[in-house]
DNA sequence: TCTATTTTTTGACTTATGTCAAAAGCGATG
DNA sequence: CATCGCTTTTGACATAAGTCAAAAAATAGA
């Protein structure tokens, strides 16, 4: 729980209670490779704190498996849209490894944002956080091409590139695996 | 000002003393078509709401203008990452007609989220809302083609085609102005 | 160590979309 | 109502990236 306290830290300052409530809520989960959090359809009613190993997000588009992010340590995990909604979403949260995580539900987070300013506040920090990575993916991803895309994953977020089999970066950035095994023999 | 207080109840409940310390730090703002809110380069410090009129977001990149939203009556309107960050930012905000907004600077806001906690969780809660807008696109965007983003937009935001130039709407849509037009020609 | 399965690469071909350039349409201004 | 500037359309051509299919390489299981 400590990598857990320590990352909330750098975010905003939080106060001896805050820190108190949310440990006793937060509950450990060990799961397995390949097996999921949420899938399509279901309320994801949680959101996951990752303390060891990855995860992907990814929605079934016309028949095809879109992954658009990934989660490592010390990310924070959930099917935004159904958990902020409450309505079934359309996306399907899988482990790409071995995890041990950290659950807090919808319910007990609402009632420590009611209780902690700091909770309240954490939550919008991270919120504002996660809206400027997406924002960047966002028109690096529409408005270059194939190449420069997979260049600035390389510089920015190789660790991906490491960890994750090809035909879920190619989705990730929006290609499809034979152009970017192309890319990559041509570099 | 009544516009903005019933958008906000619209997202929670807000105290009379909460919506009397906002009241005292909005300032109206009226400018005119073809003005910047801020623009490349700059540190955004303010948010503004949409009372009436519209306006777009773009980057430039590699010396293409990227338009990447548009904003009309009832919306927010800042160059979130810079706001968050405090950081100059990459992006413009163009106003595409005649403008009345509502100003509230980032030293205000940070005051009203420590004095009010309504406050700090409609921040949140907006922050989560455009989060999972900005998601939608960026999955209909990166992985559907052409003519199914326009059908897409036109089903979902028609008064975008009604009041934006063409060029805008094709760089929001992630093709350029000629597919666009040839698009609706052949519809 | 040797299969079996999954992942990655390579090849041949197709196609959606971009580029560049010119024409047409439209709206504001004097 | 004629002209100027801006927006939209059309045409010809180029190309990045997709598709389908098979081979090669890597990984995991027995």
């Amino acid at each position: 729980m400590q990598a857990l306290f320590s990352h909330i830290r750098q975010y905003c300052d939080f106060s001896q209670e805050a820190i108190e409530s949310l440990g006793s809520v937060l509950k450990p989960v060990k799961l397995e490779k390949g097996e999921f959090l949420t899938t399509e359809g279901k309320v994801c009613s949680s959101v996951y704190f990752v303390e060891q190993g990855c995860l992907r997000g990814y929605y079934n588009l016309d028949g095809k498996e879109i992954t658009y992010w990934f989660a490592f340590e010390n990310n924070f995990v959930t099917s935004l849209l159904s958990f902020v909604t409450r309505n079934p979403g359309m996306e399907n949260i899988q482990l790409l490894e071995d995890c041990k995580l950290w659950e807090i539900s919808y319910d007990d987070l609402h009632r420590l944002y009611k209780k902690h300013t700091d909770v309240n506040t954490l939550g919008r920090i991270i919120n504002e956080r996660y809206y400027v990575m997406l924002e960047e993916r966002f028109v690096s991803n529409h408005f270059k091409e194939a190449r420069d895309r997979y260049e600035n994953l390389l510089a920015t977020a190789p660790h991906i590139l490491q960890r994750v089999p090809l035909g879920h970066v190619a989705s990730y950035l929006g290609m499809t695996q034979e152009t970017l095994s192309r890319i990559r023999s041509k570099s």
